[in-house]
DNA sequence: GATATTGATAACATTATGTTTACACAAATT
DNA sequence: AATTTGTGTAAACATAATGTTATCAATATC
């Protein structure tokens, strides 16, 4: 199911806290970092590029309305997702959160369960992959809502990594694709896979499809065409 | 829980308001789109038949008595659900927004939570028309109302997350619904089961339907399909 | 023709899903 | 209140589908 352990960083200037929120993310299977401070929440962020940041909102040296901002204004953590911790009565900061762009927040006293439920239904969200429309290239459609390509109007299945490499090729007809953009479409940036991988499964879609429509370019990559 | 996301059409000049308010409505499981004038909001609003619009009164272009006006003439925003956004003052204009056809109004300043206790009980008012539709596909008739699925004229009584999960699934039939989509449209965000559930309640439906209407799609997720 | 690159195939590894059982819990029944 | 029944979930394991690699043959390019 999952592909790799999200990486979390806690900024909170209680060390129970600290404890109990890595303790219970640790337990779901994420990879937790900590810092005490606002000062060091920047610092760490920086260094780790966390996917989730859970920021107090009262904490030492900078609080986390004025961290989130800080980092909001980097490029590198315009998307970085980020959760407060906010006492219960505090709606005017809860507001002013979200306008600084925290994607949640969490009212004080904390329930692990429920931290734990917000910090699950946030990597769903961001998951969902807005799937693209279909495409239409002469009398073959590729509809990637029903995960099916048809053939005038013959339905055949691929397999996942198939239909997105035909999605990919797909989308700019003609257009040759290098083995290496492949690859980090395809695949992701952080994935290592063999040379023969790729053409093990061009071959499969060829196969699937039955008509010639990847051309291969010798050196180079690969390309829709009919 | 949910049968399916309700969509609300937000209009309002001011993007903070539009920010907090749409923030707060997708939290509760709603799906929500913006526009920032009355002639967007026409525009919009015929392009993505919500099912309901929220109205600020005060609005570059038209206002928002006059895009409820102009929606009111048109037959398919005849049933639409309207509600606007008022200066708490202003109770003149509020007299001629009910006159017009709206469903509620919601004073300014606006709080979140009042806001989406009014929504939530104009969904629940008009719950029994909008939500419960029986689905006919092929030989198979799914209905709400009654909790029972007919195939050829047979009933089949399905349990309460196996009849929402095969509701789901074929409100669209031919759409893969990915994992993460069934949980949160049918188990809710805040709600943590193991991976292994869907595939359960999956099994369970295919048995008792006796038929082959569920696809799965590897590595993706699942689809109705006759 | 020598070289580099890709195609084909099968073996292998990895994942996702299917299946079954067990158990907790709530609703219905007694 | 006690019992039964049905539902939802978790856990463990089996199975099937998919993804990857290794190997060697085929092919284009120089």
């Amino acid at each position: 199911m999952e592909t790799k352990a999200k990486r979390i960083l806690i900024a909170d200037d209680e060390p129970d806290i600290l404890e109990i929120i890595s303790y219970n993310l640790i337990k779901e299977g994420y990879e937790t970092y900590t810092a005490k401070d606002g000062n060091e929440a920047i610092e760490r962020a920086k260094q780790l590029n966390p996917d989730l940041i859970i920021l107090d909102i009262m904490m030492p040296y900078k609080t986390g309305l004025e961290v989130c901002e800080i980092l909001r204004s980097m490029p590198l953590f315009e998307n970085t997702l980020i959760i407060f911790l906010t006492a219960l009565s505090d709606e005017s900061s809860h507001i002013k959160g979200l306008e600084m762009g925290a994607d949640d927040y969490v009212s004080k006293p904390i329930s692990p369960k429920v931290l734990i439920s917000r910090v699950n239904a946030l990597f769903r969200r961001t998951h969902k992959e807005t799937d693209g429309k279909t495409l239409k290239i002469g009398n073959i459609s590729i509809d990637p809502i029903r995960f099916i390509v048809e053939i005038n109007g013959e339905e055949v299945m691929l397999a996942k990594k198939e239909f997105e490499l035909l999605y990919l090729l797909a989308s700019k007809p003609g257009r040759v694709f290098l083995r290496n953009e492949i690859l980090s479409q395809v695949w992701g940036t952080d994935v290592i896979v063999g040379d023969r991988t790729i053409d093990v499964h061009i071959r499969k879609i060829r196969q699937k499809l039955g008509i010639d429509c990847i051309t291969t370019v010798k050196g180079v990559g690969y390309k829709f065409d009919l």
